[in-house]
DNA sequence: TGTACATCAGTGAACGCGCGTTCACTGATGTAC
DNA sequence: TGTACATCAGTGAACGCGCGTTCACTGATGTAC
């Protein structure tokens, strides 16, 4: 989960090497602590080395400044609901599609409510004053991936309604055909435009949950969130759209 | 649009009060601008100051802290996305409600895109330390009950189609009737969960957009948008959702 | 209409704070022979 | 295996900065009689 996983953890010879990825991991883990208490924008270098114990010129030693700890823990964001939707995805294969997006979209909504501030860090509004590196770009694909995936899957073995396509404006077509191309491989435009609308709607369901706006509005987050993946799921394989299965999850 | 202009704006009697109100309005003026260089957790109430050629101090005359000036610029954000989604319901009366629907969702939209880092401010991260007092509540509900009023209509005039209902757990009946009786008279529970499902996919399709969630993937922002529009006008009304029309705007 | 007093707007200096980043340094760990 | 030198980790002081907020003050505007 750390982005220090990513380079292969095979035993570090030397002492030096150990206790150098130790201390990274022990800085980006407090760093994401910080990030719970005081959000994105406050996150401070300063904060982190102290709640180390060390001197904050020591830090400079691990990331070259406090943008660079910043891209850590945002590629770090994306790799954990990367995964919890990657795991989703394996763990119900076989499965109807429809099970298959309500778990998928159950995972996202457990990582961002079990991690607030570093779902705001990366689907929130952007930091100002910071540009995200090219390394983000592919951590940053994995959650939408892994979802195509169960969409290409749902549609070869026949379980997603196509229904008869409508004549599309020619670029939205090619930006369609590029999603396809990039991870949903026989998937018409049709289904593709379907896939976008639930995709968003559950980033905006999760946002709005979380960041206030349903506030006195809605009591049970948990019975609201179920009744509208069942209605995306059903809208996802093209089935009549007012009949909703009340299919509860744990 | 402007904060102050819920107080009368009818002439303030002495020189000393129409000053005032004059400079209350350059204040946030000045902050608007700011927010749009620089976001709003890096808001400051000096650099406002510097901006208008006044001392920081003076500032305090006009707000008691960095706080209440964050609070009039949440509050004149959602009073304008506000007043652009009643105009868009107020223009669109007697039409059908797909087109109305439409009609409101452009408007939030374009306000989105032409004030990019006050639709953040609100509908984004919530600000670190900062806590929203009760005087945005009001201004906050405006957009929806908007939307509410068209859903509303819609049904009264039979325009959707609310299906057979099928059961729900109590308490998520709660909240959609919560939600009927605060906006949307006379409409079934089978239509407010349809209704939540699409303003939310509204903002996560915005929030995706201007955050940058759909960059190098979409390129033509308002092909995509007015194709999604379509397709969650028409789930609200209740027609079958494999039939988008491709009804364009402006 | 004119005067005396109260209210308010705006100034400039100062407070204490935390921040990111640099730098010369000490001592420990690693490497070459 | 032992020594000599190079590399690295961590320290503490310092830099310059911008911030929110307070305060005593001056001068202008408003109000009561």
């Amino acid at each position: 989960m750390s982005s220090t996983d990513a380079v292969p953890t095979s035993a570090p010879r030397t002492a030096r090497a150990r206790a150098r990825a130790e201390l990274t991991a022990e800085i980006t883990n407090a760093a994401r602590r910080q990030l719970t208490e005081v959000g994105a924008a406050a996150l401070s270098l300063r904060a982190v080395a102290r709640e180390l114990g060390m001197a904050s010129s020591a830090v400079y030693r691990y990331f070259p400044s406090r943008d660079e700890l910043l891209t850590a823990l945002i590629v770090d964001a994306y790799d954990a609901v990367g995964a919890a939707a990657e795991a989703a995805e394996r763990d119900t294969d076989g499965q109807p599609t429809v099970a298959r997006w309500g778990a998928l979209a159950t995972a996202v909504r457990a990582w961002a409510s079990g991690h607030p501030n570093e779902y705001a860090l990366i689907y929130g509004s952007p930091v100002p004053g910071y540009a995200a590196p090219p390394d983000t770009i592919d951590p940053a694909a994995r959650p939408a991936l892994a979802f195509l995936r169960v969409v290409a899957d749902g549609m070869a073995r026949g379980e997603i309604d196509a229904g008869e396509g409508s004549p599309r404006p020619p670029v939205l077509a090619g930006d369609l055909g590029g999603i396809r191309d990039a991870g949903a491989p026989g998937v018409p435009d049709e289904v593709v435009a379907r896939a976008l609308l639930v995709w968003t709607q559950l980033f905006g369901m999760i946002s709005f949950e979380l960041f206030g706006h349903l506030h006195n509005v809605v009591h049970d987050y948990d019975a609201l969130f179920d009744e509208l993946v069942a209605r995306t799921g059903a809208y996802l394989v093209g089935q009549d759209s007012s009949r909703s299965s009340g299919g509860r999850k744990s």
